[in-house]
Order: structure tokens, then C-alpha cells, then sequence
DNA sequence: TTCACTAAAAATTTCGAGATTTTTGTATAT
DNA sequence: ATATACAAAAATCTCGAAATTTTTAGTGAA
């Protein structure tokens, strides 16, 4: 296994889990000694990354870590009410037996963890499986599209989405009324009404479409 | 300069221009003979075009010139007609007077040069002015949105578009209905009527959904 | 033939040094 | 004080060689 799979996978995870200061610099030759590797591996890895999205690049001043804000979060909001719709009626119309069954297994984990959260005391240790499993579900949703070009825009804008979480949203207080959501998700897209399962998607990612365009960390 | 832009552009307009075989490996040691520079320099040029989607990356497997079908192509118009006709209709709610006139300048310089085309013997002159005025034109069309996002989105895969067309696409044997298409969608943009405005827009794109993989899109 | 294994060739990736460009800091003039 | 110009520092980008990995070609066994 090549040194840079670490790299790249270190950096992705650092990123998501909000382990920079967002909007900062990237810079190739600091982080060369804390991962113990060429400045040029570096640079690889954050392009690749920039092709995710994860990072910025601009031609002869670098990669930026994307800069946070409510604006931004609810315009990648809004990208996802728009691909998961259009990608789950698409779905719907082709999956067949097969994806709904696939679709209720995704459902079926995501909720059980769900409800472990809901009952449990310390959140915490829950984090990292929980954004598998929800993840996991919403791709399911749309994996029966037919469009490699619809996954990988949503992939491209989920990671996105991912990363502009405020630290206040991890706490999962909100995670009651998620389970309902994807319920309701569930039961709309197996009944074949795609009108209802457009609204679904978009009140369950409703709580993010309220941006201005300046988050809360004012920055320079 | 650098000379690292000029090899940029100079790939990025081969790639657009067909200028490669589709699905080709493009081996840096072999492009760099070809361009005068260091196998690294194309490198870094092919990774800031995958960033834009125009050439293919994967891990140890270098880069590919993305595949052409039917299939993609009409992938690919699908989402401009998701990511413009909801582009426009926000435009239209927040673009005001400003808009408007921006559109109707883009507008008046891309029907000027396809009623040159279409008077014209010889097309092959105004291939590149008419691909830079149709771009214009539907930039514009979505530049009123107010979300960066959807822009960036937009013009990823408008490149891709651009870059599987055919070349008998290029004859412009279908310019004489693009004049109307698009004094259709300016019309019913400036009238207002949201709907009608995605529905000129499907129009206008239709002649590309006509792929094996995908079959008709969701509508609203 | 077909499959598995191996060796050679070719391609990708890493590396550090040097060249180029941007950024920062300081001095000077308005 | 604000702005401009210049020099120093720091960062980005280029380069070619070396290390690693993948691909190809060839050999032998079932």
C-alpha cells in the first residue's frame, strides 16, 4: 500500500472531522514534517482531494480549506434536496424489488443506530458509524438511478455537506426527529409517489436551508 | 506566465477539441515530449483538469480521457437541464432588472453570430466564437442565482458536456432551430413564467437525452 | 487450451533541490 | 496617515532521478 493512501486518507478524515481551521492555508511544506513525507506527496494528495471538493486550489497561491458558513451550507443543502429528489424518483421508477429491498436494509441499520443514540447517554462513540450508516442510506436512495453522473455529483456535494457540520450539530440532538424523517423517506419512496418523496427529502434537510451568506465564525 | 497555464490550456483545449481518443491513456512521460516540459508538470496539468472533470483519475492507474457514448452524453444533459432550469427560475426571483439586461446582451451577441452561421458556406470559422457565446449565454441564464455552488456544479458539467459532443454535432446543421430555442427560453425568462422556462430549457437539450443508459427524466 | 507463476518492461509515484511567483516587511514620498 | 516601491522571506511550481507499483510477456503445469 502506497504512503500517500495514508496520506490522502489521513487528510480526508482530518477535513471532515473539522481538524483545520476553515479557510486556512494548506500549506504543503508545514504539513510534510507532521506526516512524515515529501512536500510533493503532499501536494498529490491535496489535489486529489480538491477533485472531492475537500480542499480549494487555485493556480500559484494553493490550497485553502473551504471556508465555513451558513450560506454555504445551505446552497450545498439545497444541491441535495435536488440530485437525492431527482436520483430517488429515478429510482423509484427503475430500481425494481431489488432496490427497494436494498433500500429497507440501509433503513433498517440506520435506525437501529438511531435509536441506540437516542437512548444512550454519551454520543459520542456513535459519531463516526452513524454518518456511515446515514450515508449509506442516502446513497442507496439514488443508487438505483442509472446515472453514473447524478452519484457522482451527490457524492462530490455530500462529502461537501459533510464537512461544513457544525461541531453543534454532532451532538444529535436533533436525531428524534431524523428518525421520523427517514420513516417517512422510507415509506414514500416505497409506496411510488414521487411527489411526496421530493417533500420528504426536502423537509428532512429543511433545518440547514436557512443560511445567510455569513456563518458564525467571522473570519477576516 | 508559467509556463504550467499554457500546458493547462493547451490540454484543456485538445480535450474539448476531441483532440484525443476517448478512453486513451494520457501517460505523462509520452505528453511531455509532445508539450517540452517535465513528466511532472503535465501531471500537475492533468490533475487541475480532473479537478474540472475533464480527463479521468485513479490511484496508480494514472489518467484517462473520459469514455464518449450516448449514454453519458445524455447523463450529462440531464443535469444541465436539472442544474440550469433551477438556476434560471432563481434568477428570475432574484436577478432583477440587472439580469434581464445581461441576458438580453448575451442573448442579442449569440443570435447574432448563428444567424451569421446560418447564412454562412464555410462554418468551420465560428465554431470556437459560437461555443464561447452559447457558454455565455447559459452562464448567464444561471449567473442571478445567488449560489456559487450551483455555478460550480454547472460548469463542471457543462465542460463535460461540451467535451462529448460529436463532431457531427459541429456542423451547426441544427442552428436554425438553436435561434429559435434559445429566443424561446430569453422570452419566457423575461416573461417570468418559471415553469415555461424549464420547459424551454428541456426542449432545447432534448435532442441530447436520447441515451441507452438513462430513459426519461423525472419531471416535477 | 487454460490457469498460475515469474521475469521483464512500462507506468505511476515519491523525493529533494532549484527556479519562479507570491507574500510580507520596511522605507520613502505624498 | 495613506500610498507606493523595493527587498527579503516564504510559498508555489518545475524538474529529473530513483523507488514503487502495475502491466505485459513468457514459461510451465494441470
Amino acid at each position: 500500500m502506497t504512503q500517500d493512501i495514508d496520506i490522502y486518507d489521513a487528510l480526508r478524515h482530518r477535513l471532515i472531522a473539522n481538524g483545520f481551521v476553515h479557510g486556512a492555508k494548506l500549506k504543503a511544506e508545514h504539513l510534510r514534517a507532521e506526516y512524515g513525507c515529501s512536500a510533493s506527496t503532499i501536494r498529490e494528495a491535496l489535489f486529489r482531494l480538491s477533485i472531492q471538493g475537500l480542499v480549494t486550489f487555485q493556480d500559484q497561491r494553493g490550497f485553502r480549506v473551504p471556508e465555513r458558513s451558513k450560506g454555504i451550507l445551505a446552497e450545498l443543502t439545497h444541491m441535495r434536496v435536488l440530485l437525492e429528489g431527482e436520483g430517488t424518483v429515478l429510482s423509484i421508477r427503475n430500481g425494481g424489488v431489488a432496490w427497494e429491498a436494498r433500500l429497507t436494509a440501509a433503513h433498517h441499520q440506520l435506525s437501529h443506530i438511531e435509536r441506540r443514540i437516542h437512548a444512550a447517554d454519551d454520543t459520542g462513540a456513535f459519531e463516526d458509524i452513524w454518518f456511515d450508516a446515514e450515508r449509506e442510506f442516502h446513497e442507496t436512495l439514488i443508487s438505483a438511478c442509472g446515472s453514473v453522473t447524478l452519484k457522482d455529483l451527490h457524492a462530490n456535494v455530500y462529502g461537501r455537506f459533510r464537512q461544513q457540520l457544525m461541531v453543534a450539530d454532532r451532538s444529535f440532538g436533533f436525531i428524534s426527529k431524523n428518525i421520523e424523517h427517514h420513516q417517512e423517506i422510507l415509506a414514500a419512496a416505497l409506496s411510488g409517489d414521487e411527489a411526496l418523496t421530493r417533500q420528504k427529502i426536502h423537509d428532512h434537510l429543511a433545518r440547514h436551508l436557512t443560511g445567510e451568506t455569513l456563518g458564525e465564525d467571522a473570519k477576516l
